[in-house]
DNA sequence: AATTGTGGCGAATGTCTGAT
DNA sequence: ATCAGACATTCGCCACAATT
């Protein structure tokens, strides 16, 4: 999508964009060759920022996403999905002196994950490999969170899914928005990120092995459901372009969740609880 | 509960166009 | 050549929504 999109250039929004399209100037080639139809810009700007976004193509996704508005940064997705990963973290509890208890991270083949006190460091050295961090509220909670704990700056590109799904009028945070868009989890309904201190308290206190492991399937089962949702968005999205057939993306699979939720402890826990 | 950034909205700024 | 009007983008402020 990043070939037809002009509204990262400074002085081109929404509307100068679509008008574009409208009169067929659809790519960045068609624009190269027409670069004085555009209102209140210099052919010169138009030229020269055409000739960068054609070398951070593929590279630079900062580039791109300190240009579009939050909303729009889904425009990236598949010119940079290969150095992609998805992320979600579970904490015990939302203030600055909380600690992070698990962390899932998801290339879009598998899921590696990350527990406080076994190996929880090795996770800055793998998120490094990766450009683009796909989140749900990431850029106000996971990412800051993050960089406070491990006293560490996270430079990644962000595509934070809460501002994309609210634009497409998906609200009510990540299971709301799992919900409006056709996603559906099967026997970790009903678990939210107040549950998951819970169960990390029940593993730490007792030493309680299958705890730990319904905290992870939860974790890692926010984490892939980010890919399916931005797959979903993107589709949502393309289709109010004139580009939706040629930049269709299929559903993702599903990767093997190695992790099994215990129905027994979550109900447990529940009871002593509520 | 603690923190964060944004979407929304009105106002301000800037540029192009057409009329004089 | 100049100016008003139309249109688009940007700015500044605040209430709100989201995470565990």
């Amino acid at each position: 999508m990043l070939l037809h999109t002009f509204s990262h250039i400074p002085g081109i929004g929404n509307t100068t964009e679509q008008r574009l399209w409208d009169s067929g100037i659809t790519t960045w080639s068609k624009l190269q060759k027409k670069p004085d139809i555009v209102p209140r810009l210099s052919s010169r700007e138009i030229v020269e920022n055409l000739a960068l976004s054609q070398k951070f193509l593929g590279h630079d996704p900062h580039f791109f996403t300190k240009r579009l508005k939050r909303a729009d940064v889904w425009r990236l997705f598949p010119h940079f999905r290969a150095s992609t990963a998805y992320l979600d973290i579970e904490t015990t509890g939302l203030g600055d002196s909380a600690d992070i208890t698990t962390i899932a991270l998801y290339d879009g083949r598998e899921v590696k994950t990350y527990i406080n006190g076994r190996n929880l460091e090795s996770f800055v050295d793998d998120v490094m490999e990766f450009k683009v961090l796909v989140t749900y509220n990431g850029i106000s909670f996971d990412i800051p969170f993050i960089e406070r704990f491990f006293k560490t700056k996270l430079d990644h590109a962000q595509i934070d899914l809460r501002y994309v799904l609210a634009r497409l009028g998906c609200k009510g945070g990540l299971k709301g928005c799992e919900k409006q868009m056709g996603i559906n989890r099967g026997t970790l309904d009903g678990i939210d990120g107040a549950f998951a201190v819970l169960l990390w308290r029940e593993y730490e206190r007792y030493d309680n092995e299958s705890a730990l492991e319904t905290l992870l399937a939860y974790n890692t089962e926010d984490t892939v459901n980010l890919e399916r949702l931005l797959v979903e968005a993107y589709n949502r999205n393309v289709a109010k372009t004139p580009f939706a057939e040629e930049l269709y993306l299929p559903f993702p699979s599903c990767p093997q969740l190695i992790f099994q939720p215990d129905a027994e402890i979550v109900s447990l826990i529940k009871q002593h609880y509520c």
